[in-house]
DNA sequence: CACAGATGTGCACACGTGTTCACATACCGT
DNA sequence: ACGGTATGTGAACACGTGTGCACATCTGTG
């Protein structure tokens, strides 16, 4: 048994070789003691245990990622967080990556304020890249496709864009949702939206402005918000000022159609009698008591199982051609309608 | 101007020595065309930024960070989530780190499920760890001394455990948030817990214990939750059902107050007239306009900052004491009081 | 005995970087 | 002329791993 080294004097990590020595083998029996399947001596094995547990020795797993391994690291681009269903989605996403043995490093927003861009984080050698639809462009799939990076999109569908991609058909769920209130006889519509020039925003408003010229009728009333409680009750008490006989709020997100819920309550209107509200998404709040609020799923787990099956192909088949998976949402019928 | 040397037949990274190749420079030109303070010719440093740039080079992160740098990795621990409160804090701590050039590799849930454990993480070379108390343990912190890995907590002092600390001062917020009540005459006090175990869970009930008990009172119901809107709800209704004459209801958190809340107006009950309601955190639902809550802030800015200096003071100097910053709590009056 | 397979071994190499070092050139001041 | 400083250069080394390779021993089979 060698003495020991100067371990504690040295504020380096513990090397493999720092081990080999205090533990009288060479660093291969080291490395072969803490890699499935190598050969070593089972008592020369025991003792290189340990001497790595007393040292706190473990293999670093970025130098083992330059031998051609993996680094298992994935970036995790989230945005802005403007959607609540975005932070559930975004953690339930790095949860299922952690069981995958990959680790998210996450880039919670993109924008000038963190001074952080994504293409920060092709410094590193990922293993994948998943990436709102909203933060995409054609360069950032060359850059990771000279890299050799997997880049998996969720949110929007990518147009002539070559890249892996999971998407819910926000048009088609607004559909849905409005042929329920049709259903009901409501014809006075008010839409509180989401911010222009987001995909889910333009698209979920699309599907409402058609669903509504098919069956011949146009909006009452619009107003923007930002994807939040406070803008859903601002924007619905704005509305109601403006058209007294709506019967029926759509609301671009769960969120907006809280806030348009506890509006239409400070104005002491009955819902759904007076007027129904809809919400999208399914975010949690929709499931809360006081709300039961209808809505429309943009479930998070077939999302993120999806991510997560489109990284695990393009790990054992770099050249696999790209893919689109559609998540279909489904009407979430509840009290507000 | 060399041929060029088969890159995209391969699916590795593009490297530095393929780009030396390819601008008829030496390796160590590109190293220093791409290191600040790094002597190139101008002439030849334009050549190798042309270059790299049509082949989308950059300079490998990891591979750099064996050189005794710094891997910029940060692991952030983050819970399961149970308190809304902690994904907003955990969403804001990583964009701090990402302004601070570090990246938050994300652990979001530490269970059984998930199958991983925080020791994991310690296979990467991190600059630092920044885990919630409640996954804290002696044994994690030894480990990471023993790799040079600082270690910050937040949510709970640590007893004798040797590591950087920020808390929040739970019981003393708490304490403060039931003298507003105890001042506006409020005498039968209910309590909707967090899960037990949990050391703000536990604080803050003690905080709350101990100032009934100062005021010669005690706790007239008790329910347990956890931490969120649904169980706040459902404690609510079971604890006006064993008491009716509860003129205020002290909540561990936001989220079991927002139920709260619900479940009274189901109710028929008038807030704060008939009954207050007080919650914990200041968490963003709070500030809804349909709830006006008022609450004890567990300020997340301040606490973030100080988590970004802690592992700023531990990245200049490893050695340093070990530091405990207390945040102090603030009451947010609102209308629920 | 020869061969194949399993187990075991340490040396040397590769991975992709940044840095050190010795050498080179140019310029300025004493 | 000499010394110091600035700029520039490529070879070699270091960082911490996993792996390939040649060699060694043992066992079983034909």
């Amino acid at each position: 048994m060698a003495k020991d080294p100067d371990i504690k004097a040295r504020s380096r990590r513990v090397t493999a070789q720092m081990i080999a020595d205090l533990a009288g083998v060479s660093r291969s029996a080291v490395s072969r003691a803490f890699t499935k399947g190598g050969y070593v001596e089972a008592e020369k094995r025991q003792r290189i245990y340990e001497v790595a547990a007393e040292h706190g020795y473990q293999p670093n797993a970025l130098a083992a990622s330059l031998q051609g391994g993996r680094s298992q690291l994935v970036a995790v681009v989230a945005g802005d967080f403007r959607n609540t269903h975005d932070s559930e989605f975004t953690f339930k996403l790095c949860t299922a990556l952690n069981k995958s043995g990959l680790w998210p490093l996450l880039i919670a927003s993109e924008d000038e304020a963190s001074g952080i861009t994504v293409e920060d984080a092709l410094r590193f050698p990922l293993d994948a890249i998943v990436i709102r639809g909203g933060s995409m462009s054609a360069s950032l799939v060359t850059r990771c496709s000279k890299l050799g990076i997997p880049m998996i999109c969720y949110g929007r569908p990518l147009g002539n864009i070559e890249a892996d991609a999971v998407f819910c058909q926000n048009a088609a769920g607004m559909r849905k949702i409005v042929d329920v209130l049709l259903a009901r006889g409501r014809r006075n519509f008010g839409f509180v939206a989401g911010p222009p020039g987001y995909h889910s925003s333009d698209e979920r408003r699309k599907g409402l402005l058609d669903a509504l010229a098919d069956a011949g009728l146009a909006l009452r009333s619009e107003h923007q918000g930002d994807f939040n409680v406070n803008d859903g009750y601002a924007a619905t008490l704005r509305m109601m000022d403006e058209c007294t006989d709506i019967d029926a709020i759509v609301c671009a997100n769960d969120a907006s159609a809280v806030g348009a819920l506890g509006a239409l309550q400070s104005l002491g209107k009955n819902v759904p009698n007076d007027v129904s509200v809809t919400g999208f998404d399914d975010a949690e709040m929709a499931r809360w008591p006081m709300f039961s609020l209808t809505t429309v799923s943009n479930p998070i787990s077939p999302t993120v199982e999806a991510v997560v099956r489109l990284i695990e192909r393009r790990l054992s088949d770099l050249g696999a051609s790209s893919q689109t998976l559609e998540i279909v949402p489904e009407v979430q019928l509840r009290q507000t309608h």
